[in-house]
DNA sequence: CGATACCAAGCAAGCGCTTGGTTTGTAAAT
DNA sequence: ATTTACAAACCAAGCGCTTGCTTGGTATCG
């Protein structure tokens, strides 16, 4: 399964928009806009030009301007949740693991998925309180995933934090990098892993 | 020179505004709320409502609404940037300044001015780019810092990634850990430290 | 023919900010 | 000691505009 696999098993089941369906594009148009002018600063109006509708039509597609957010952080979760099960599975060994799913999250955080994954961390709080909880029960999968590899990697004594500490560090240090790394730059995607495993101390 | 009399020197210069004052006081409830709610669901009249006075008043102090972040920002990098130096300065060697370096950063994010801190992280796209380019000169001080103790620890062996990853990997992780830290649990902010040295590969 | 997708128009509410006038604090002049 | 002067701090009211969303109707297409 490589990722256009993924990707269209989600869609199958209806997980996930088709990108060349109307919701689509228009969960695609809004990501970009949330995360250039944020949640608050994007109108009904911004959305619907972006796709080329009027402002009412939007909700025959969607009930509300929050449900589009939503929409926009669960489709992200849900594909990225099976892109990171499936690096885990093909890495062997622990380190080797850890470093795929850095990869995988780097990949995320600045390749495709870019725009969404900078929504779900800078525009959380636009989130009703309700709507962020059902998101949060998602995340607990993928999280575990990181956690089973960060506690082998702390009983080998490979990492000297402890795992629960190591990945939110992680989280923070590795979403950050949307501020500042610009991918088809200088340094590779995959030279930036390396980094970050020299930050951890690990080498190779 | 301790933590008071570095704030009150500040007060003294005209740099930062005290805490008891008008202006004071607004810009610490403005931080509280540009926190809790966002800049752009933040209202005029929220702010004025938290002081105490009629929505109108406020621009008797501020020009706009977003001078009031743009003062909060401001404020708030300069009584840190003093903080910072302060720290380096009383530590010995270049491992003990990393940790000091830490250590007052998780102060800053999750101590007294935690709420600042945030608003700083999280709204800084709801600053016009003429106010992010002034602010930002302001960060160039106190970045240099970590640059100086993180170059030499990179020259040593003893941090084995690139000095500017690390300290953009650092800053991720740290201004992460007010999402999930709570100051007063299980977890001290020395113990908190000790993690991020123990993460980063560094022990004692 | 019925459902799906859309448009044109606009409503009610909330927004940042302005205005004109009043109170309050302070310090010099009497 | 009282008056005068004046600026800083504030209020009450509301203007003009934008917002998310609704409504009633019209294409489009299997």
């Amino acid at each position: 399964m490589n990722q256009d696999d993924i990707l269209h098993a989600l869609i199958a089941d209806n997980l996930v928009s088709a990108p060349d369906s109307a919701r689509g594009r228009l969960l695609k148009e809004a990501a970009r806009l949330f995360r250039d002018k944020g949640y608050e600063r994007t109108t009904v109006r911004d959305l619907a030009a972006a796709v080329g509708i009027q402002s009412g039509s939007l909700f025959h597609h969607f009930r509300t301007k929050e449900a589009i957010l939503k929409a926009v952080m669960v489709e992200t979760i849900r594909l990225n949740t099976a892109l990171m099960q499936a690096a885990v599975d093909q890495a062997d060994g622990d380190r080797a693991k850890l470093r795929a799913l850095i990869y995988a999250e780097l990949e995320s955080i600045n390749g495709q998925t870019s725009e969404a994954m900078s929504v779900l961390v800078f525009e959380w709080r636009s989130l009703s309180p309700e709507a962020q909880e059902e998101v949060l029960a998602l995340r607990d999968i993928y999280e575990q995933l990181w956690l089973d590899v960060l506690s082998r990697l702390y009983e080998t004594g490979d990492v000297a934090a402890e795992p629960f500490v190591v990945r939110r560090l992680l989280t923070g240090a590795l979403s950050w990098t949307v501020t500042w790394y610009r991918p088809g730059g200088e340094m590779g995607m995959s030279e930036l892993t390396d980094q970050v495993m020299r930050s951890l101390g690990l080498t190779g």
